[in-house]
DNA sequence: CTGAAAGCGCTTACAG
DNA sequence: CTGAAAGCGCTTACAG
């Protein structure tokens, strides 16, 4: 940059005050009794000289980064496909936009959990939000005990981490009811992920619960695990399409993998709905523009990463929160992908 | 956290060394002599304290933040439904936490873009990645002016402000030119945004020097705008398809624009590709999920994220880049929206 | 209503 | 081969 960046110093000189004085106003800091005409000078001085106080001066002296890191566990390939991060993203960035604070974003492969810890570790964010925590993660186990602010997207069992996430297994179990509803007796599961993420052992529970409640006995042959991508629905559903009888349904717990899944179907000749009704989960941006469009359960994505970004940022000022995690509703999208009749 | 973080004078006392060389050895700096001795003994004594060095006593001391700055110009439900953001963003992760940087992300409406040069003028990046460049933004310009770091993801007519992009123009060309190979003359077009956007002129400058070379007369008619969203893709095709004749071929610069475009095509009950041929631009990842799968021009995201990185931390660091700007080759990827034969 | 001073935790010439 | 010291630009008790 030209010249040397103006500093609280210079503010200070031109407004006539101390530097002290130049903080407190332009930090809005409330109970303290400073004139008008003297806030005015600051003001005016500041905006004479363009200054804008230096983030890393003022990190240090505060101690407060006022930025939170997002984190998210995932491979490239997952990340590629996955409609649905897009929009906690944006959540996440306005909540934290409107508080005054930013937005890191760091990726991480499982092999290495520990180098999101570095985030903390060096001061470099105030807390996390950790996406797609997975059940067994001793490095966020040691950050929580040292008191570093973590908000779970997501569930961890045996653990106190505050979290925000969605009512998947009502939603999975709502899903499942409704095929149910309209006459399925025999109904496949292709999982989101493995089930080592919460994500996926929630919405397969949701599967379970609605078949059991119904008397319809369990078929594992009828099960597979998908893991983010189409092409893991593909894979997966070649495989159900080898059972027989076939499934007159299957509720597919996320709806990047249905598209995958649908193609699989179309290429062995089967229609949709007319031979096999597909439910998906997530209600991706794209989910209502498939062929046929998707019936699905909607995940409220931005409210998610805005309870997210919000509880984490309330944590990190020193506030106690109400409730350790918090659950939004799912909703039910009913579109041509199942039959409409009863 | 729980005690006090430990500090560079505590690592100093245990190592029985001076802050200067516990500084020396753990940045690695190159072309100082410290005996092996010294190193192993800093070295012992931070892993033993479990010292992280802070990253704002750092920052301040140098001057450098070591993170970059993505700065995306598009309306949230813009970004909800744009699939090749999140390749570029991994592109730009990778190389970034290889050279130690860490990425902040932001967006921003087209109604406040002077919100993102806050990251730079208060030092909270140490430069900026600015994706989807209006062609008009003073803020930019005087942000580039005042020797901030910038890399442009898209270009900007008559700035030397330098840049990673795509060879657009030629990629559409190559699309249409396929279109004219397999015997279409009336070919329309839905751009994949406003015109304002740079990608977007360019998009569309390829497919008119395709028609022009292939003496095909342009019909204004037959072009419309899109915006980034499936939805404002149905709408553009509803329009088209109430030209009379209908084109055979229609040439959507987004593919993401393109699955409403195809909605809108089935709902009116014709065919792809035999009653109208479709082709796209972008290849994300879902296209070839389509139905029919999408023949589109791949535009390699990653590499994309990867070099405007890679580009944008070196001129951080000082180095004279090579060229201004570099250009990168699209890919043309041929799937059953437009038919096999000649 | 406002200021002098200490301190946050590093890096980096400079000196020897 | 290593250290003493200054300085980066803020905030924040403390004092008056």
């Amino acid at each position: 940059m030209s010249a040397r960046r103006p500093t609280s110093v210079d503010v200070a000189l031109l407004a006539g005050v101390s530097r002290t004085t130049v903080s407190l106003v332009l930090n809005h800091i409330p109970k303290v009794n400073i004139s008008e005409a003297t806030r005015k000078r600051v003001f005016e001085a500041a905006r004479q000289l363009n200054y804008h106080p230096d983030a890393s001066g003022r990190k240090l002296a505060s101690g407060k980064s006022k930025t939170i890191g997002l984190v998210r566990l995932q491979s490239s390939e997952q990340v590629f496909n996955d409609a649905f991060l897009l929009q906690v993203l944006v959540g996440i960035e306005q909540v934290a936009s409107q508080r005054g604070f930013h937005v890191l974003l760091k990726h991480i492969n499982h092999s290495n959990t520990n180098e999101y810890s570095q985030l903390v570790t060096e001061n470099f964010v105030d807390g996390i939000i950790l996406s797609g925590p997975l059940q067994n993660d001793p490095e966020l186990m040691r950050l929580h005990q040292e008191g570093v602010p973590i908000m779970l997207l997501g569930q961890m069992a045996n653990t106190d981490i505050p979290f925000v996430d969605v009512k998947a297994e009502s939603g999975s179990e709502t899903a499942v009811n409704h095929l149910i509803s309209i006459g399925h007796k025999r109904i496949g599961m292709i999982t989101n992920a493995k089930l080592e993420y919460s994500s996926a052992q929630q919405r397969k529970n949701g599967y379970i619960n609605a078949l059991t409640k119904a008397n319809i006995q369990i078929d594992d042959r009828l099960i597979k695990e998908g893991d983010f991508t189409p092409a893991s629905g593909f894979l997966a559903m070649k495989e159900i399409l080898k059972s027989s009888p076939l499934p007159s349904a299957v509720f597919i717990a996320s709806d990047v993998v249905a598209i995958g899944a649908i193609q699989a179907i179309k290429q062995s000749g089967l229609r949709i709905p007319r031979d096999i009704e597909i439910f998906g989960f997530d209600d991706v941006p794209m989910a209502q523009y498939y062929d046929p469009p998707l019936s699905t359960i909607r995940l409220p994505a931005f409210d998610l990463g805005w309870a997210a970004g919000d509880r984490l940022i309330r944590l990190i000022l020193g506030e106690k929160l109400d409730l350790n995690g918090i659950l939004l509703d799912t909703e039910l999208i009913l579109r041509e992908s199942t039959s409409q009749a009863v």
